[in-house]
DNA sequence: ACACCTTTGAAGACG
DNA sequence: CGTCTTCAAAGGTGT
């Protein structure tokens, strides 16, 4: 591992990382810290400091470049993604990969990919119903109207879409429709037949939707931007972090994260990127009208001052790159986050040159 | 009930 | 083109 700067004494690989977090203080104030047991603390720090090897390992120094979503191969592009894309995830750089892969339940049939007769490799996040997929869309999306229960209604309608018939590679990230069971195939395998033979038998209860519900039936509903790369990591690790750190704050539990995703892997990270990528690609075909601006302005947003406030930050990791012009896709920028008011040492690392600088806040 | 906090990334708006 | 703004998830917290 290429220690740059310092590395010293310390034996652990990421300790510039480390340091750097715990020198500069920054925001590991704003956890509550009580709410770590000593041992959660110490295997939190822990996995960091794995984590961080991984990103530290010669193996991941030499990668000349990060991989984005837009350095991802061609192969991987648009083409795939209109012509059935059969290999997308058989490679091995997704034979371990945590979501749960269901049967797209968009397609009219139901049918699935080829993949996903493999066996769903869940890390069984806590809480969480080991067949439940990762869902970045409400089901609110899907359910309006007896005649389109997966798509709402007036896209569906209005816009003519008809569901992706190439769709079946694309994580089942979408909610299974209503009678979404109904429409797996036997690649679900016997579990599931298990489940429903052992089930008693479900009647959904007929309770009369009361006349405001329906009015708020009727609105149109939200279509959410698609997750980005972090977030669907977030979703995936949540859980996790939660477990190991008894903390349930998602404010602290984003820290976390947010360190954690750092120091990933590149490799770990495009996994995400990919994912999200045809996330995206998805969404585009099932809301080809959508976009991000339709949802501009339904969330009450902070106050102005709030907001100057936060794009005063001297340090956030975007004005870092720019302050200092560094590439905003290719150079990474270490732990950003100062105290404010406080002059703090920030790291950078230029992957294209493996290189690392230490910049003066003040 | 709802905004805020906190994170990163994508996309739109704007100069 | 570069920069700024907004939103996506999540759940405790504060108003």
């Amino acid at each position: 591992m290429p220690q740059l700067g310092s590395g010293g004494g310390d034996d652990l690989g990421a300790t510039d990382e480390m340091l750097a977090f715990k020198d500069e203080g920054e925001q590991e104030e704003k956890i509550p810290e009580n709410a770590f047991t000593e041992r959660d603390l110490a295997d939190l720090k822990s996995s960091l400091v794995n984590e961080s090897e991984g990103s530290g390992s010669p193996a991941a120094a030499a990668d000349p470049q990060r991989v984005y979503q837009e350095k991802l191969p061609d192969h991987m592009d648009d083409a795939g993604m209109k012509h059935q894309d059969p290999g997308m995830y058989k490679g091995s750089a997704y034979s371990g990969y945590p979501f749960l892969m269901l049967s797209d339940p968009y397609l009219p049939n139901g049918s699935m990919s080829p993949l996903s007769n493999k066996v769903p490799v869940v890390q069984p996040s806590h809480g969480v119903h080991p067949l439940t997929p990762l869902i970045p869309y409400s089901n609110d999306h899907f359910s309006h109207g007896s005649h389109s229960p997966h798509l709402p209604a007036d896209i569906n309608q209005k816009q003519g879409v008809h569901r992706p018939s190439q769709t079946s590679d694309i994580p089942g990230f979408y909610p299974l429709p209503p009678g979404g069971v109904g429409q797996i195939t036997p690649s679900m395998g016997c579990l599931l037949v298990a489940l429903i033979l052992t089930a008693p038998p479900f009647v959904p209860p007929r309770k009369p939707q009361p006349e405001p519900k329906r009015e708020k039936e009727a609105k149109k509903p939200t279509i959410k931007k698609p997750l980005n790369a972090f977030m669907l990591y977030m979703k995936e690790m949540r859980a996790k972090v939660i477990a190991e750190c008894t903390l349930k704050e998602s404010a602290a539990i984003n820290q976390i994260l947010g360190r954690r995703w750092h120091a990933l892997s590149r490799e770990e990270q495009a996994k995400y990127y990919e994912l999200a990528r045809k996330e995206r690609q998805l969404h585009m075909q099932l809301y080809p009208g959508w976009s991000a601006r339709d949802n501009y302005g339904k969330k009450k947003r902070r106050t102005r001052e709030k907001q100057q406030d936060s794009n005063s930050d001297p340090a956030s990791p975007k004005k870092c790159r720019a302050r200092f012009g560094l590439n905003q896709q290719t150079d990474w920028c270490g732990p950003c986050s100062v105290p404010q008011q406080q002059s703090s040492l920030l790291t950078f690392y230029s992957l294209g040159s493996v290189s690392k600088q230490h910049f003066l806040i003040d």
